[in-house]
RNA sequence: GGCGGUGUAGCUCAGCUGGUUAGAGCACACGGCUCAUAUCCGUGUUGUCCGGGGUUCGAGUCCCUGCACCGCCA
């Protein structure tokens, strides 16, 4: 009975830190493996780390250590960051372990059996120095874009991956699948240029020792491509079908950032072909943060530090406030005033204000004791039908991987929430003892409703949810029956609750 | 240069197959409540819906054109 769900980040090349981006992509991922858990489906929530490549070789000579020796060290910082975001990752593959590189070993094996990957010349722009190849279009004035050094055009024996004999193949199957690639405009973007032309693949290079060798001849190595995107597969077991190859794949959703879609929506999919390998079932590429209106670049400093921000505003605002800001798919800008805004108005007083007000007065009227509901007025009935809605809202939402979508449907029953007391004014039915039922009714709809919400937002907001879960006296973990209405039992202790997010003054900023 | 997209209140954006007085959130102003983290609720102001032309009984919504910005490719 119960499903499979199979979501993955891209592996982080080691040559870079941890930044926000890195952490939007993985907390994207967090969200939805932790919906599709409490929706009763088994996950595989993969991400880890790209390791090989001459960048990492480089960067390692430089530092005067082994490649593998800088990888760890990089690889310990986002594993620390990851536990900080309270990221509940199923595996984290490495490209230097041998089950992946087993894996790359074997599909690249049964490609060249098959004869779609053939050895031919690779030529392009070399710079010399930077031991690098460029093609036309990356020069500055026949010039190294790195160094500023002149190039030279230079002929490299390389293994070619036959992409264009699957043009028309891939072509097929994105029209017929409208959810492939998403959002809609890259998946036009895409179409348009698998339709220019798919061109042979150079899947191999000589210039360079640090990555996977290819299987029968030594000199040459994997493209890094080539080894980084079959982790999908390989962190499952591939070739085995017997375990988790064959439970999760195809994969439900890669999330990726729309820099490397193209390696994702075409270069991905056509080795799959060629493996004769089932596509996965979705690519969705997000967009890109901006810092205070500018792009994040190492030259500008500006780079935004997740650690410093966690620190700061604490693991559950960061995530909120990046999947609330912007819909996934567009372009964003981070800022320290929007993030305070966001936590003082959404978290502290909408959200947090809301459980303060109805768990204060349920215990100043009832001893914080849960009464048995009695019948339920228009409003009443009218707030809970809200509530049983946003389920299906958000839940449709998710689907569709518009986290904030999911969560304005959420904020919008919050809102109704603090409306709903207004309009009931406990406050006044408290003085009349006639009324004690009907108050004892409006405190469980409340509260009822909360408890409903706290269980969607477990999947935003983990550490948050099981804190105000617990004010509720609600201690197991949330499951999908916990969304149903009328869980909340008679007599069950109600805390008072301190305040889940205190505000912000404005100004006390660094 | 080719293809695609965007241009709607101060800000960020919704507005599907064209149909009465163009919406939301934030911000701002005023009013109300007092259970609550000076929180909550209500009301209200601002829009040549980028410019121009056209189709239509009727267009933010379709067509043409101009401008601006963005993305992909070259």
């Amino acid at each position: 009975m119960s499903r499979t769900f199979y979501v993955t980040t891209p592996i982080y090349y080691v040559n870079d830190v941890p930044h926000i981006g890195h952490a939007y992509t993985t907390l994207a991922a967090d969200v939805i493996a932790r919906y599709k858990r409490l929706k009763g489906n088994e996950v595989f929530f993969l991400t880890g780390t790209d390791e090989h490549g001459q960048k990492v070789e480089k960067a390692a000579n430089a530092a005067g250590e082994t490649p593998l020796e800088l990888a760890d060290r990089v690889v310990k910082r986002f594993q620390a960051l990851w536990e900080k975001l309270d990221v509940s990752y199923t595996d984290f593959i490495r490209t230097t372990q041998e089950r992946h590189k087993n894996g790359v070993s074997h599909l690249f094996a049964q490609v060249l059996a098959q004869g779609d990957i053939y050895l031919g010349e690779y030529e392009d722009w070399y710079c010399t120095p930077c031991e690098t190849f460029w093609t036309e279009t990356q020069l500055i004035d026949y010039k190294c874009p790195d160094c500023n050094r002149p190039t030279e055009k230079l002929k490299e024996e390389s293994y070619f991956f036959r992409m264009s004999k699957y043009q028309e193949q891939l072509l097929a199957h994105i029209e017929a699948n409208p959810d492939f690639i998403q959002p809609k405009s890259k998946r036009n973007e895409i179409i348009a240029f698998v339709k220019e032309g798919l061109r042979d693949l150079s899947i191999s290079r000589t210039s360079f020792k640090w990555g996977i060798p290819v299987p029968g001849n030594e000199r040459h190595v994997i493209y890094v491509w080539f080894d980084a995107l079959a982790n999908y597969i390989t962190a499952l077991g591939y070739p085995d079908q017997s375990g988790n190859f064959g439970k999760f794949w195809p994969v439900d959703a890669h999330l990726i950032g729309k820099d490397i879609l193209r390696f994702h929506a075409v270069y991905w999919p056509t080795f799959l072909m060629a493996a004769g390998l089932p596509l996965p079932r979705k690519v969705f590429a997000h967009g890109w943060w901006t810092v205070e209106g500018q792009k994040m670049s190492k030259s500008l400093q500006n780079v935004v530090e997740p650690n410093m921000l966690i620190d700061k505003y604490g693991a559950d605002a960061v995530r909120y406030f990046l999947l609330r800001e912007v819909p996934f798919g567009l372009d964003g800008d981070f800022s320290h005033t929007a993030l305070v805004h966001r936590i003082n108005s959404d978290l502290a007083n909408d959200l947090g204000n809301l459980l303060n007000r109805s768990t204060a007065m349920i215990n100043k009227y009832f001893d914080g004791i849960v009464q048995t509901p009695g019948p339920l007025s228009a409003l009443d009935q009218a707030y809970r039908a809200k509530t049983e809605a946003m389920v299906t809202q958000v839940d449709a939402h998710l689907d569709e991987l518009a986290f904030s979508k999911a969560l304005q449907a959420i904020w919008e029953v919050i809102s109704a929430g603090n409306k709903y007391i207004d309009e009931s004014a406990p406050w006044a039915l408290a003085k009349d003892p006639a009324q004690h039922e009907r108050l004892g009714t409006i405190m469980y709809c409340s509260l009822e409703s909360q408890r409903i919400i706290y269980h969607l937002l477990a999947a935003f907001m983990p550490k948050t949810a099981t804190k105000a879960l617990s004010y509720l006296s609600w201690d197991a973990p949330p499951t999908e029956a916990g969304l149903k209405w009328g869980g909340l039992a008679t007599g069950t202790k109600i805390t008072k609750a301190e305040p889940l997010f205190p505000r912000i003054e404005e100004g006390t900023r660094d």
